[in-house]
DNA sequence: TCCCTAATTAGGAGAACTGCTAATTACAAG
DNA sequence: CTTGTAATTAGCAGTTCTCCTAATTAGGGA
């Protein structure tokens, strides 16, 4: 959970899962819509694998990213547990704790 | 959008916004219920005032926190558009670029 | 084997984040 | 005005993040 948010809170991650909603991409084509070096693409990738947000998959020489939805949602239900209690006082039942940051 | 999932990203805020959902609380309340000083508080308070996710309210000497469930609202609307479209190259439309990350 | 392309890892500089203590502001009440 | 409580701002140390260039790994083809 903390990783998932973190690796949603920059911008370039942002953008390349936003490019992999219609299908995988190779590593390279990733880096090259962007004005940074290719090991900083890396990077990213990396931070939103840990997250997984995305996985690899090997062809040949190429690497291929695709994106994992079911990351998306577990962010998606969080939020969803929060907005769907307003911030009435007579909330219903606040759900069960579902996390405890040490 | 930068600042909001930034904001998102610290398991400390993450809990004060799930403190929120039952209703506003004051700076000392919250701050009483972690094992952190309060000026810290006060910082990550300030992260998601910055962010739109919750607004001070003064009533005489303390200051109440109020959940702004729209910003919530907001952050969803992202994960949505993305899981939307599942990672299937028959994507319908990829709808509006919505973000251009610098 | 040797070379080329695809991609990652290593290492480091500079900025941003996160926590603290001390000092300050804001309000209420005597 | 002075005192006390609520809360923020200021300033600082240590850590993490983000970007770069250089070096390395992995696979495919001559």
């Amino acid at each position: 959970m903390n990783t998932l948010f973190k690796a949603l809170s920059h911008p370039v991650r942002r953008r390349i899962i936003a490019m992999l909603r219609a299908g995988p991409l190779a590593s390279g084509d990733i880096a090259a819509a962007f004005d940074m070096s290719w090991p900083t693409i890396t990077g990213h990738l990396n931070a939103l694998k840990e997250a997984g947000l995305v996985s690899p998959e090997r062809d040949g020489q190429t690497i291929r990213y695709r994106l994992e939805i079911s990351a998306v949602e577990e962010a998606m239900a969080f939020l969803m547990d929060i907005a769907g209690a307003g911030s009435r006082a007579d909330a219903p039942a606040p759900l069960k704790p579902q996390e405890t940051p040490k």
